[in-house]
DNA sequence: GCGTGATTTGACCAAGTGGTCAAAGCTACG
DNA sequence: CGTAGCTTTGACCACTTGGTCAAATCACGC
């Protein structure tokens, strides 16, 4: 079962999932209102719920497409690269993420702090399962003595920490920082955080 | 001018306070409603409004109280004290702060992701210099030797993220870890980063 | 036990909320 | 053109929301 839709269709539907996005990820799901969504798609509220059945299916599909961009970074952790460079690489694509998708991280943080209601399944299922899976690919890289022996389940949470941290705490890190923009300093910083840490 | 409260006055309105903490931290400002914060403080809603004039005096409250207990530890950081000893005891209290105060955390949390609507006033003063003085200690203890060469912006930063982390993505990282209790983890782990990074 | 001020509440209100619906407007295609 | 189906909208609805108010209830010092 194909779905085709037309121009009208596609562009409609993409603004109201810009708009949500822009909203949801500010607000929470409960902080937002149809109006808001509508107003910032540029349509009437009965015209945006002709494209989406309600505001529940905005919100779901946000999570759903975010949840999947989520995790690539971390699927590319490569258990055949070089061990430091790889787990660099990872921490660069995060950063990048918080630079480029800022709205996802913290659409994603709204979801967690209300006690993720609507992803908690895909958070003991999917990211668990994948979690543990890289841990022990670091393990592996620890006893084989390329990696410094920490944590591998608290290193990549710090890597979530201190890469989203950009992202969801923007106002303030540019508050403190008088304006100037935070991510070249921060991808130094972090390159040599995780450097010393994990030189065996 | 002394407010005197009565024994009933004192108790309904920290009730009113420790229910709304509950809320709004979960919820937001505007996700929450008062007859959320009337149910779970155990009072009818014109009751609570008896003690408080709106919802965001309510919110306003938590959040004056919030900040003060907020920089205390940072202002802690003692300037003649053993450098990388006053660095790892912030990290500490930050983290024991995270364990002991989660709802707290999050609250503060959901104001920055909003943008910081309330307190925007407090980040650019108030933090912001308080960040600065103790940025500038840093770098005379980078300068003596006593500590690597670190931007000490994006280490106070770090030390933020990686803390609060375990608070405002608690559930995930319980998620994660099956549900053991993260903090003895992150304890050693965060002490292993940051023992790593400042020696000199 | 009584009166006064503190406390509590049921009933109420206007505005905002998510969502519906029938009718009107528009578009593509024969 | 014409028309069938896609798109848009104004009017509307039931419910929730923050907040008010007058009246009822309670607690406490005399």
């Amino acid at each position: 079962m194909v779905i085709t839709r037309t121009r009208i269709q596609e562009k409609n539907r993409s603004a109201i999932l810009e708009a949500g996005l822009d909203v949801f990820s500010q607000y929470g799901f409960r902080g937002t209102t149809l109006d808001q969504i509508a107003e910032a798609a540029g349509l009437s509220k009965p015209n945006l719920l002709y494209y989406f059945p309600s505001k529940e299916a905005i919100h779901a599909e946000l999570l759903e497409t975010l949840l999947e961009t989520w995790l690539d970074p971390l699927h590319a952790l490569d258990d055949t690269g070089d061990p430091i460079r790889e787990i660099l690489d990872y921490v660069q694509r995060k950063l990048d993420m918080s630079r480029d998708y800022p709205r996802e991280s913290r659409l994603f943080a709204n979801e967690i702090l209300q006690g993720a209601p609507r992803i908690g399944d895909n958070l003991t299922g999917e990211l668990k399962s994948l979690v543990d899976e890289k841990a022990q690919v670091i393990r592996g890289w620890i006893a084989a003595g390329k990696v410094a022996a920490v944590d591998p389940y608290h290193l990549i949470f710090s890597i979530w920490a201190l890469t989203q941290h950009y992202a969801d705490f923007d106002v303030q890190v540019r508050a403190v920082l008088g304006g100037d923009d935070p991510f070249p300093g921060a991808e130094a910083y972090l390159t040599q955080v995780f450097s010393t840490l994990l030189r065996p």
